[in-house]
DNA sequence: TCAATGCAAGTGTGATCACAAATCAAATAA
DNA sequence: TTATTTGATTTGTGATCACACTTGCATTGA
């Protein structure tokens, strides 16, 4: 094997960082996973495999394999007419999500909390403050940058649980509750937004004290307020308005 | 629609059950999630597409997207050359395994002690003596049907906690430890097995109390015991035995 | 006017083909 | 004999096609 023999004899070879092999199918589950966490379908939505791979410009391969996989991972919805949509917003399901995430996610951190290095914790440190320095020019609701580093800061705390089981699984959850916290968020924005900064703010003090308890229950309150939020928003609604 | 009317108008319609449209697809992942489970294959084989094709007498369209949504819940694994094989078992991988198990199912459990009716009671109550009377005529072992009893007594339980969130992930981390499980099974067999309704019996007596408690406990100890044995097993081995 | 029928466009599913990368084996050189 | 190379086979990936089912709309009937 030339390659073998090359990588060993040659040294500027060890500079060369391996070419990863993306197939098409991998960005387009990336792409859609993206989409989905971010809420940038709403629920109840149907997705087509042709629309969607027109939109992602490539054929219908690729995307109907990825929608198969987001459908094992709950993500989307097949319906019996065999057309999938993402799954609509219901208040059984969402007390069913946040429960298991409190579950999984709060047993993620409290695994965190002990064996986060500094160099781990300096890093959602520094996400803190770049959280604060978009928050001082607010001049416009960017959303999905909020989302985005929100994610960042939670799965850089669930990485360092070390468990590659539990990792997916979060990874799931997100996936699924993505459509309601999008909803809630905006709600959050026309409703005088509480400072979110202040739970994260809460969260590295404790993983900086390796306080596993103390982690967990900030975490715990920082996923449940858009739950709880939304769900008051959607009894509100029900009552006064139309209750379906 | 003449479909509708006839349902409204036709009182024979009413004894017709709806016809289900099962995709060869759709039997292909089942098929292949029966044999992960029951640990038909063996960890680290390799896998290939047009392989699971002609075994299982169709193309390779079907089987490529159900290998697909077994890799997207870890069921599978694909490795960088692009084949995909089933994971290696791994003392990080088994303890990683078992502590998610712990969390997620003695959750689930817990949920269900307080929410199963007496009728989902009797069922598993039957699994019991349908487990003593394989018992009896032990002839000879049947693995097999040994290990789709214990999944279905199982899941009848986790059935009951009503989370369309719990359960499935529960299904993918039996999906995971398939493997693992059916090795530890064969080692009990060889090793003078221990009463496993014993726990069941337990289990059961727990939840016919609606304690959640002592089910719980009951389930920790019935899923810990094969990891904790294969676990002894394999550090035995390594010990003595070949290190790698 | 309204419901039922029939047609046409759209959609998911499975099969097949083309191509590139990987794997394996025989052949060759040191 | 051992290491290297070369060629053939296998394998995954993506594209395209054929078919069946669903959906939506226009037409027809009362």
């Amino acid at each position: 094997m030339q390659k073998a023999t090359a990588e060993k004899s040659d040294p500027i070879a060890a500079q060369l960082a391996p070419v990863g092999r993306e197939t098409v199918q991998d960005r387009v589950y990336s792409e859609l996973r993206r989409a989905l966490i971010g809420g940038l379908f709403e629920p109840s939505q149907v997705l087509t495999i042709r629309g969607l791979a027109d939109a992602l410009m490539t054929s219908t391969m690729p995307v109907r394999e990825a929608l198969g996989r987001l459908i094992t991972e709950k993500a989307l919805e097949a319906l019996p007419n065999r057309s999938v949509r993402v799954p609509p917003i219901t208040l059984e399901r969402m007390d069913d999500l946040l429960r298991a995430r409190i579950l999984i996610e709060g047993e993620a951190i409290a695994l965190a909390a002990t064996r986060m290095t500094p160099r781990q914790i300096a890093t959602i440190e520094s996400m803190l403050s770049e959280w604060d320095e978009m928050r001082a020019l607010k001049h416009k609701k960017d959303v999905d940058r909020e989302v985005t580093l929100n994610q960042a800061f939670h799965f850089e705390i669930y990485r360092a649980c070390g468990s590659a089981v539990l990792i997916p699984m979060i990874e799931s959850l997100w996936l699924q509750s993505g459509p309601c916290i999008r909803v809630a968020i905006y709600a959050f924005s026309e409703a005088g937004e509480v400072d979110t900064a202040h739970y994260h703010r809460t969260i590295v003090k404790a993983m900086a004290a390796q306080n596993a308890r103390e982690a967990r229950e900030a975490l715990v309150a920082d996923i449940s307020r858009p739950f709880v939020f939304l769900r008051n928003k959607l009894e509100a609604d029900s009552k006064k308005g139309i209750p379906a």
